[in-house]
DNA sequence: TAGCATGCTACTATATCAATAGCAAGAAAG
DNA sequence: CTTTCTTGCTATTGATATAGTAGCATGCTA
């Protein structure tokens, strides 16, 4: 029911001031906030609720449904005609994402050595 | 109790073959995991409990013991003499966090912006 | 021995998420 | 017009996760 939105300027965790950076991580650190950036910024078209939701292996709709109202909130989705795509600043923030992809890979790498 | 920790190779939320980015989304993507990282990493020093605990403002004991074994099994921080520490591969990820931070200010600017 | 800091664990209330069902609106076909 | 799809959700129920607080065990320190 109560969907706060974290938005800089506003208290949000990890900073009651509401900084930048502790903003964007309250936004992005739900469950499926980054993969449905990741998958819809990936697919570099626009893509419909299902699609979406099937390119997000799992995803249930109420969690879509709540990722995309606060990422359109955070102005880093739109939604068109065709569909939901990334915005210019969304599209920035992933990004900003795409480094984590490298590290991952050196990551699950590692893992594997540490057996 | 249940807590299952996200690992490359996996099943993860948005990967049933556990791909490294899902998997550091699905890590990563837990309430105040990238909070505790991105403190402990800037702190640049070792951190007791308590002071990891007054870095992030307002976390809760319960979610930063959960969140520091996940981050410890997933070999990004450890736990030394002094207190807890980035790992080297810890060090990536942060690293590989900082573009975020930019763009985090960047989307602080627009959003202010378009009020 | 009596504090005091540290690193937690325990507990309850609330919030969030998963999984599934299904509905309203629009398009397309018959 | 009516049946049949697809789409974009909402509703519901039960399971997990998190917040907020209390407090305990351990190892100093005084």
């Amino acid at each position: 029911m109560t969907n706060k939105i974290p938005l800089p300027g506003t208290p949000v965790r990890g900073s009651a001031s509401g900084s930048p950076i502790m903003a964007l991580f309250d936004l992005l650190g739900r469950r499926w906030a980054m993969g449905v950036l990741w998958q819809l910024a990936e697919n570099r078209a626009p893509c419909t609720f299902r699609e979406l939701q099937s390119l997000c292996e799992m995803i249930s709709p109420g969690v879509l449904n709540a990722r995309l109202k606060e990422l359109r909130s955070a102005d880093l989705i739109e939604k068109t005609d065709g569909g939901y795509t990334v915005t210019k600043l969304g599209q920035e923030v992933y990004n900003a994402l795409l480094p984590l992809s490298a590290v991952s890979k050196q990551w699950a790498h590692a893992l594997k050595e540490n057996h």
